[in-house]
DNA sequence: CCGATTTAATGGAACGTTCCACTTATTGGC
DNA sequence: GCCAATAAGTGGAACGTTCCATTAAATCGG
């Protein structure tokens, strides 16, 4: 009866080389496929392995090795699903390579973050990926990772520091989805959401603004308003936006989540959101597909970025020494029907 | 100037020493914590440390100790809400107690199962929570958990493996839904989605066959109907349910995700949900919170079941030869619209 | 002021790998 | 049949820690 596993006690190599009948340097060499070894003695380690139950003792070999295939992975809110479906892009790629990811979840919190990156260094992690916490500082970033690993920074954009970066096209998004709005036929339209330390936020907003400024208007400072990135903080915003005087026809949102906060606001003021008013998000979340109405928003590929980031990372862990790279991911429109553009074509046709 | 990271190489415990003036081994009792050291010493190592940029090596520390402060994440699926609360859940405990999470998704494919699992053992996991992939066999877990790493079952019961486990009380959960549509007076409710291969549906139907049975009712089988556990398995499950000669007026769905692709299926028929058929979900996911109208359906605190799981797979790790543990959570109702409960009510006042 | 205890610190042998420098066998060219 | 080249395999010194057995110095009770 082959392939038992029977130990008691942690097996080494040197168990299997005597098993097998040969020295512990065979047996590292038929691990690590490195030197020559005959196919006949290959399959008597092989078996001696599998009938002994050895496991690769991976700590002991980076002793040596420096070259440690794990790679940090750090999430500012795993529970936002944009930032799962990252990670899942992110897995996919690390696991094809071999490489198995810590991963980690701060909750926006910076000391978590910074505890989390100390950790990871100490289990020698070649690189990490990071998406900041909310307040994090370049300064912070620079000592919470040496230059023994590599870091990513991703989503959310942190000027002034020395790292890879992968972000989707805040700028253009925005701008795109607020030229939509204006070829609606929208003048009046809001920015709302997030607040105006977070960099995510500026981007977007200055797409925002360089869109409405190229069609010739003015924007109104009352109809900026700032907010949590929550559904509560989209709902209470867009509450004090209906109440103002010069209500707007259209709202573009920082992003899903403040959107669909939004448009609960707006039912509840009796308004139908896709024919009284115009609501727009940012991300296109699985949830912008199924609120009802559906939102025109902004799909930024979050699997993909995350593949991305997975695959520079890797690069500059093997290729040591390449310089940091960007990387800025494209930014689609899609229409649904918060906009209100079926309805448009609908009024236009007849 | 101080605090200032300025290596070249990896600095050791014993640049640390040199610089203090000490032997390596005072070091590592700063380090651990564990001797008695001067506090002039200690605070003068602590500052040699900082100085050279020190990072601990956790690696060469397990190869002494065994105890490796690393517990294994495997989720069979991420992109599902549910499993990231899950994640969230354990990787809090986790962290509280001073351990770090490798995280790995399977996407329900067993072999990637295996090799997460393998490579987490090779990185010296104390232990591993594992949330298995669809097709798992306890024949391969028992090989890919060693009795090295404790192996902790959440979420999918699996029969004839050793190993505690986390689940949350499904067949309570479904009869006690199964008795609320039969409380407003249902008496045609068909049970939808989920294959029949899958511990959990069997559970879930059990709770839901039992409670019909109760009532005194019989079963019919055609109002049994299999699907993928998806949106798209809910929605062509309903379709089929609706062409039945004998429509079912109610329908308790595998889970939120079925539930909500019945509810798309239910109204492209021009059914109104709610009022003319009442659909229910499993899960209490976000989106079935926000889902037009809101889902009834079974709350099970994933969040709660990871910090669970968590908490007991860190006993059994630290007070080592304790036993398997078993934990079933509640699983409580949680009334919303698309069971017509509401209606119902204002049915039975007026 | 002595022996016993406590405190503070130290070498050095593990831990399980890798990899360099070697040795032996085997093969090949001529 | 000889030399060179290749193939197959081997010891032993790292790698960065921990921890046991010691030592040296300080403290203490009587």
């Amino acid at each position: 009866m082959p392939q038992r596993a029977e130990s008691r006690e942690k097996v080494t190599i040197i168990e299997i080389a005597d098993a097998a009948g040969v020295s512990k340097s065979t047996v590292s060499l038929v691990l690590t496929g490195r030197g020559s070894v005959k196919p006949e003695t290959r399959e008597r380690i092989r078996q001696a392995m599998d009938k002994l139950g050895y496991v690769y003792n991976r700590g002991a070999a980076n002793l040596r090795n420096t070259h440690s295939k794990i790679v940090g992975l750090v999430l500012n809110d795993l529970s936002n699903p944009f930032f799962a479906e990252f990670a899942i892009g992110v897995e996919t790629v690390l696991q094809m390579a071999g490489y198995v990811a810590f991963m980690a979840n701060t909750s926006e919190s910076v000391v978590r973050q910074a505890q989390v990156m100390r950790m990871m260094r100490e289990h020698g992690a070649g690189g990490i990926i990071l998406c900041p916490a909310l307040d994090s500082t370049p300064e912070e970033l620079a000592l919470a990772s040496g230059q023994e690993t590599a870091l990513l920074v991703a989503i959310r954009r942190l000027p002034g520091v020395a790292a890879s970066s992968v972000v989707p096209d805040n700028v253009a998004g925005s701008a795109r989805i607020t030229r939509h709005l204006l070829n609606l036929g929208h003048r009046r339209i809001a920015y709302l959401g997030g607040m105006s330390s977070m960099v995510v936020r500026q981007d977007r907003h200055r797409g925002f603004s360089e869109a409405m400024a190229k069609a010739g208007l003015l924007i109104d400072a009352s109809l900026n308003l700032e907010s949590m990135p929550t559904r509560d903080g989209g709902f209470s915003a867009m509450s004090s936006a209906l109440a103002l005087p010069g209500r707007p026809t259209a709202v573009v949102c920082y992003n899903d989540v403040v959107a669909i906060g939004a448009m609960l606001a707006a039912a509840k003021r009796g308004l139908v959101v896709g024919r009284d008013i115009a609501i727009v998000g940012f991300d296109d979340t699985s949830e912008a597909r199924h609120v009802s109405p559906a939102l025109t928003t902004i799909a930024v590929d979050a699997v993909g970025l995350g593949e991305r980031a997975a695959a520079m990372l890797l690069e500059r862990i093997t290729n040591r020494s390449a310089p940091p790279t960007s990387h800025v991911g494209p930014a689609d429109l899609v229409i649904r029907e918060s906009c209100g553009a079926y309805q448009h074509a609908l009024t236009a046709a007849g």
